[in-house]
DNA sequence: AATCACGTATTGCAAAATGCAAGTTAAATA
DNA sequence: TATTTAACTTGCATTTTGCAATACGTGATT
């Protein structure tokens, strides 16, 4: 398994940050998660990314070892486990927020999607409020 | 040189972003011009995170191309370079700050430094006007 | 108990990115 | 013209990614 074990003394905050989700998958599990209510590893990998099993399982375990998502058995169904943000991990939403927001600004892509940013300009705070109770 | 031409197609807006900026040193790179006034390639290598000359030479061709950064020669200075946020690249500010207001709650190392936060936390309008004006 | 299905996870290997040290180029100054 | 400064470039070992194939663990079915 990878390590990501490669961190920055430097006491600067968004090294920290990036040290923790500072890659092109770390945000995106995240995101399933958060936006699009995904729980187990089997409903993220069929997100329409892509994402490779073994990058999957290693930033899932990452994401748990950082107290960013808690795993557990799904108790309706015993051979599956649920992955839960933890406050830690709900509050990387005004993260995502932002992300959206300069994406929506900046992607010119004729395919590009608006309908998340529709709704956090309409209602940032009734948006990031849904997350965070989800 | 490395590619970074590895874009997902999905129209999502996290993903749009974090094909840009998603690994451990495009932001940080940022962070030196934006938060910190850095502008040649000098300065930021000099930054205490100790990025290699090869991955900052990548990364700030990387910006240039996507537009986030524009290099012109230093007038005062005819065998340097200038590297300048554009646009695109100020409207970064509100994820640095995101970033930093999640470390500040989550990083507990004995080390961490909160004086962007507190700054950002007194007057975060101000604070982020500054930034854009730079 | 043996078999099957499902969901999670691991392994092997090629390709790409990273990290480090050393070398090169171009412009200004002595 | 020689030297210094600033911006790169190159070579190479290591690490991470991406992909396909395979294995493991749990629960249901026969």
């Amino acid at each position: 398994m990878q390590e990501k074990n490669r961190k920055r003394a430097s006491g600067c905050p968004i090294a920290f940050g990036l040290d923790i989700f500072g890659d092109r998958w770390t945000l995106l599990v995240i995101r399933e998660i958060m936006l699009r209510g995904k729980r187990t590893y089997s409903e993220i990998l069929e997100a329409d990314e892509g994402i490779a099993t073994n990058i999957l399982i290693d930033r899932l375990k990452h994401l748990e070892s950082e107290g960013i998502l808690e795993k557990r058995r799904d108790p309706e169904n015993r051979r599956s486990f649920i992955y839960n943000l933890t406050k830690k991990g709900r509050d990387l939403a005004p993260i995502l927020i932002e992300i959206i927001i300069w994406s929506g600004a900046h992607d010119h892509r004729p395919n590009a999607r608006h309908d998340v940013l529709e709704k956090i300009r309409k209602d940032r705070a009734g948006f990031e409020a849904d997350l965070r109770d989800s």
